[in-house]
DNA sequence: CATGAATGTGTAAGCGGTTACACATCTTGT
DNA sequence: ACAAGATGTGTAACCGCTTACACATTCATG
């Protein structure tokens, strides 16, 4: 059906194992084979058999990219930036959509153990290798280049692009505390996550280093979530002590801030600095202080990883820990 | 390395071609080799190389998605589709984004042919095939399935799943002027898209159907781009007769048009008619008619009508258009 | 000018599955 | 009791490519 390596070598007048050579530059190959070859290859437009490819050398030009949630802009903006480096490379992307599912995750790796997948890009529902060991066994046995994105997994020795957590509500908060606030809560993520975890952490140790009173009813849980955010905030209005600032540690839950606020009327009197940025806010002129990273860039430089990784069949690479830059807009 | 079909044959104490048998549920296989086929595959912890399996089967579970924008919610939603079904059965996803850059769309070709993949969901960057010959002769000539998602092919006989556009901007239309709108402006979209034209159209038709003055001052060109909408739309409130409503083609442009009214502070004198939803809209009260669409059961319906193609091996199967349900909200 | 290294090429054995074919053993119906 | 089909299994070729190995040239060097 297809044209294969044996009809260039044939058309050619050389051996396939030449015209592999000349396709993988591995080996010597003369200028007059060379040229035989490349005209063959144009003549009948030949294309490699990707899975032949993969079986006889046990790897792809496929990286996979494992996601809790691909309608979460954020990762929309990830998976174009990695996108855009593999296809440049010649990379194909396999995605899986793990929708926040650890078990959908770890079926994902089924999937993509029989894939011979150069590598995978990852952000793992749970950060805790304690909290999904099968997961984590199942990955580590994989021996693949893994890079994480955003969520750091503690004991886990692989590469990463990250932000500084900490520093970031640090940052946001010392923003507001710098614009005289005198009431400022924080709507914090899921605790289980580190990022999560750290977020809050920043909060605080900006409030102390400030000498802030750190208020335990200022801290509200909305664990990433949109409709959670929302209730927490009513509860928030309704106390006796409304705050005049609110910290969000995510951009998903400061929609659900800014939707309670705006039902109640009261978006005007309490100011919002959020983690990471919400684009619409800017079209109607509402001014949410964020903190603004680009998870385009996080894409990029972690496809940069794994490629360098994938490449280096020594398997002797430096694991790093890249950190991206971050600033309160 | 990994354990193959060998080493479960030889602990099961079987041929391989027994073990495929039972893999591949063709052939007889005896309850008794069966059973004793699935404890050594449990036991050993098989999984078939899919490479392998592609190359001689010649087809593999891996359906392709090109999409022109990921970071388009939209989008982010279909594939969230997509993800479900094809996990649920065991299909993994290869995603190719291709900018809205056909020449990114032609090179995603390539790679997409290299890899066998068992079918195509795609929403191409044009939907007039004389208008990208390349592409669509190199798409034929994969000869795989092909299912269109929300850009119709004119000539291209394929399946796929759109929306009605003509009738869902009429309805949206006549709903405007249901309540009384003098001036209906419309930001019309890629008047190189189909799916432009309808839209366009389906507006045209509603005003005419319902004896509008049809003035071709009200018609603006946002080419479904957000800044040329913003721009589009200061030129519109900066004319002298300000439009009672605006009909706009696309979410992304209807930002656009927020934008501009917004900085200009007449979003309360101009009421906004949205083809798709823009969810964020909601959390400010800021009421927005729209037409609502589900973009996540384009993205399942697209799946299941591939993977009932691609398990199809007489390729038999009738082409199939299916038009999913819109309402204006 | 002999000789070892560098250069260039082909043969054939895999990679991990599938499947046509041959061959055996049971069931049936008559 | 026997032919014919149904059932069950193994052998080996093949899918398209890579690569170890053998072998042939050519080149540089003392």
């Amino acid at each position: 059906m297809a044209i294969t390596i044996s009809d260039i070598a044939r058309e050619a007048g050389v051996s396939t194992a030449t015209v592999s050579r000349m396709m993988n530059q591995s080996g010597y190959v003369s200028d007059k084979a060379r040229e035989k070859i490349e005209t063959a290859i144009k003549k009948l437009n030949y294309m490699p058999n990707a899975a032949a490819i993969s079986l006889s050398k046990r790897v792809s030009k496929v990286i996979g990219v494992m996601v809790p949630e691909i309608s979460n802009p954020f990762f929309g903006e990830v998976i174009e930036g990695i996108s855009q480096i593999a296809d440049s490379k010649g990379y194909a992307v396999m995605l899986f959509d793990t929708a926040e599912a650890h078990d959908r995750e770890i079926k994902a790796l089924t999937t993509l153990k029989q894939q011979n997948l150069c590598g995978l890009i990852l952000t793992p529902v749970f950060d805790d290798m304690t909290h999904n060991p099968d997961f984590y066994e199942a990955l580590i046995q994989l021996k693949i280049p893994v890079v994480l994105v955003d969520r750091e997994v503690e004991g886990l020795d692989v590469s990463g692009v990250f932000c500084d957590n900490v520093k970031g509500a640090f940052d946001l908060t010392a923003s507001l505390i710098s614009e005289g606030h005198a009431r400022i809560a924080v709507m914090a993520g899921d605790q289980n996550l580190r990022l999560g975890r750290d977020r809050l952490e920043g909060y605080m140790k900006a409030m102390r280093y400030f000498n802030q009173p750190l208020d335990p009813s200022l801290i509200y849980h909305g664990d990433f979530n949109r409709t959670n955010a929302r209730e927490k905030t009513i509860e928030m209005v309704e106390g006796d002590k409304l705050p005049t600032a609110i910290l969000s540690c995510n951009n998903i839950m400061t929609e659900g801030i800014i939707h309670a606020l705006s039902e109640r009327d009261m978006l005007e009197q309490v100011t919002i600095a959020s983690y990471d940025k919400l684009p619409w806010t800017h079209y109607i002129g509402l001014r949410v202080k964020h903190l603004e990273r680009s998870a385009l860039d996080m894409g990029i430089k972690a496809t940069q990883l794994i490629l360098s990784q994938c490449s280096d069949s020594d398997r002797q690479w430096m694991n790093k820990r890249l950190i991206v830059e971050q600033k309160v807009i």
